[in-house]
DNA sequence: GGCAATGTCTACCAATTGGTAGAGAATTTT
DNA sequence: AAAATTCTCTACCAATTGGTAGACATTGCC
């Protein structure tokens, strides 16, 4: 049984690794020497670096569908629910900053497994663009192609998620102030592009 | 002279292929393969591997400033002044998508040069900073701070533009049509966002 | 206690990596 | 034409890479 605590060991380390410093930077010694192990367990318990990258993908996509099936289970709806989501999302970034920073490097065109985060994406994606075009018939949000208000969506969330390190580099260290008033400000881009054209009473 | 081309040629591939698989997926090999030269060929022309990646930084980061200049010059204001930005970009992506690439790779909090790019972005993040405070003073943006909504709108665009593969994951070809119509969508929702409060004339 | 399975290790290995040393063209300068 | 400079090459090299083979320890089972 100390085994598997290995292993579960291994995949929670090397989500870090790559999600920090992607695949081809991470060396299987590296990786190895953070465990306090041999690179041989590693290959013991994963039969190759592909294979461990593939199931630290595997194991994210499923963590990133728990997260977003606990938002989703309140019964929102419109900019609630996308507000909840975001929310979500936040949270996971802050004490998990690896899994979005893996989500950016699966993303690229030569990644190793381009299309299995996206094949694993793929139920919640769907789900996703079916909330927004009920929404949207309904007239709580406004109207607009779904697909690619769910691609500026992704884009505007993941972006300012994990391009933090953007506010290093240009300058200003981000605090946990920041983080919070990063997401209040990405809240009221939201709910400005996404609010209805009839203007709602000023809820919040 | 034909050694200056050679270095220019070297340049340019490397930007390619920085962007296209980061930096340590490259291997000077390789990239000497493509250039259909011989490693050391490079190592002439840039003592390391690394003074290599600094050279293409700057050299991206200069071609950045003058498409974004070459925007700026119109002498626009408001929200025709931030479409003009985000049609240059999107050109940009369309053709030299391996810019953007770099950008995405630059940014990463292990980057060797995290900090290169910025510094050399610095200068446009400040102009960018004062237009858009500047236009909010006037009252043709939207107000709220500037530095947020300029991060909301770089994780945006630059989101939604490198992000093209993220459609491939999910499972349509992005075509020219699907390009625009994403640009299209993307500038919806920005002006959505950054208009001002009192509903304007519907301009465009 | 013996034995098989499980899990981690040491010892290697071939291939690839970034990089050095210096030879040999080609071109420019004198 | 000789000499110097510029540029690209061949020949290596030490270090690191992902991966194989198999020894050694530990555990649970009979």
């Amino acid at each position: 049984m100390a085994g598997s605590d290995t292993r579960r060991r291994i995949l929670d380390t090397a989500l870090a690794a790559f999600g920090r410093d992607g695949y081809a930077a991470t060396s299987l010694d590296a990786l190895a020497a953070e465990l306090g192990v041999r690179k041989q367990t590693i290959l013991y318990w994963f039969p190759s670096k592909l294979d461990l990258f593939e199931a630290v993908v595997d194991d994210a996509a499923e963590g990133l569908a728990d997260a977003f099936d606990e938002a989703a289970t309140g019964g929102l709806t419109g900019l609630d629910q996308v507000q909840a989501i975001v929310d979500r999302v936040f949270r996971l970034a802050v004490h998990r900053p690896e899994v979005l920073g893996l989500v950016r490097e699966v993303t690229r065109p030569e990644s190793p497994t381009a299309s299995r985060l996206g094949a694993r994406i793929r139920p919640l994606y769907d789900r996703a663009r079916d909330f927004l075009m009920r929404e949207m018939e309904a007239g709580r949000l406004r109207r607009s192609d779904p697909a690619m208000l769910l691609l500026s969506l992704y884009s505007a969330v993941v972006g300012m998620v994990t391009e933090l390190e953007v506010q290093r580099a240009v300058g200003f260290e981000p605090t946990l102030r920041s983080t919070v008033m990063r997401r209040r400000e990405l809240m009221r881009f939201l709910r400005a592009a996404l609010a209805p054209e009839s203007p709602a009473p000023t809820a919040s």
